[in-house]
DNA sequence: TGCCCGACCAACCGGCCGGTCAGCAGCCAT
DNA sequence: ATGGCTGCTGACCGGCCGGTTGGTCGGGCA
């Protein structure tokens, strides 16, 4: 009877169709509307039960929370495993993953919002580090390659890898939060063309934006 | 009697010094929790005073809210008057531009926070539009300064302007959102050095990863 | 002095919140 | 048939929510 906030479900994926369904509706409200704006009727009408079934199933409102984050997170997989193995120059790879990051960011718009929003929440929120998680392995992943491709000369020895590594997510997480806002601006063009955007960014990464 | 939604004050800086302390405990919970996390009670504590007093001020909750988001856009002023003045290169002021703009986040973090949440919230919410509108101020000031660098030769004439000013807003609001993230990963040592942080960026926009 | 008006507040309202619980339909083993 | 078990539900709870009300207080003004 203690208040114990551990998570029930070790393998929450699908143990049957009703929790997958209740994981899908949470990731989709508390995506779109923040944790707090999201009642438990809604998610229950959303998935098709009632709230009671919720609670069922999950101990309370904050650990079902948890649960679509984590499910969220655990479908991020490192996102280089197939870029390296891809073969080709540092700065080819490094456009590859752009490429495949905004790409997966795109395809799965709920689990990245609901990271997203998590990462830039109040710190010393439970499942803050759960969003951490996905995030450092990319990030620690891209920075190991900027690294090497300082280390066979390809890239300028003089730069801050972090720095680097902090460049690329951030036009690729930028394009995605604010492209609804970015769309209805008359200066940009490539709103709809996510491809085209991060070749134009790699282009300036790589070279500049000074003439050579 | 009716239920206009039209905001009470126009010039609602600073009629009467409850008035801003409760704009000012509006700024900080929202920005801090969201609107939805945040309960009039809390806010009336914070700004030290009551729940009807506020109602007195305000016709609504989400009155409030938006008050708090004029108030904050307001004071964004755009960032390049200063920086046009300044004389120099295009790329010197880019970076100029780039530095008043992190320090302007960082030492109104509250008012940064307040705007750029909106600015991810979902769309057709009212307010959001306020939000865009200093982003908007900006960003099309920035893609002008970048033109202009264009056409006197300064800069590359073949990248899409728009996409350098998206890079660099992007570099800056990515290290105000996530610095409490980056903070602690052993890769990144800028986390408490903005000035650094944008050199490194500056230099990267500029000139390129790959060496010369 | 008497009065008026805006700033302010304690107490209250209906309603929705997160969360609980007794019990029901179906199904399988006995 | 029957008793228990599982998956599930409608009805309900106390509490907090956004918002209202009736009224106090104090300074300008006649």
């Amino acid at each position: 009877m203690a208040k114990t906030v551990s998570v029930k479900k070790v393998a929450v994926k699908e143990c049957c169709p009703v929790v997958s369904r209740i994981l899908a509706a949470a990731e989709k409200l508390f995506s779109k509307h923040g944790f707090a704006a999201v009642s438990m009727s809604a998610i229950a009408k959303e998935a098709g039960t009632s709230k009671a079934n919720i609670y069922h199933h999950f101990r309370a409102k904050d650990d079902l929370h948890q649960a679509a984050l984590r499910f969220a997170a655990e479908s991020i997989k490192s996102l280089l495993e197939n870029v390296e193995e891809s073969g080709g120059t540092v700065s080819r790879k490094l456009e590859l993953f752009a490429q495949a990051h905004i790409e997966g960011m795109h395809s799965h718009p709920d689990m990245s919002r609901l990271i997203l929003r998590e990462l830039l929440t109040d710190s010393r929120k439970r499942g803050r580090e759960i969003a951490e998680s996905g995030f450092a392995r990319n990030f620690s992943a891209l920075t190991t390659l900027v690294r090497k491709g300082q280390k066979n000369g390809e890239l300028r020895k003089d730069l801050d890898p972090a720095a680097v590594t902090a460049l690329v997510l951030a036009a690729n997480i930028f394009f995605f939060q604010n492209n609804d806002v970015l769309r209805h601006y008359r200066e940009v063009t490539f709103a709809d063309d996510p491809e085209g955007y991060v070749k134009t960014v790699s282009e300036i990464l790589l070279n500049g934006i000074r003439p050579r």
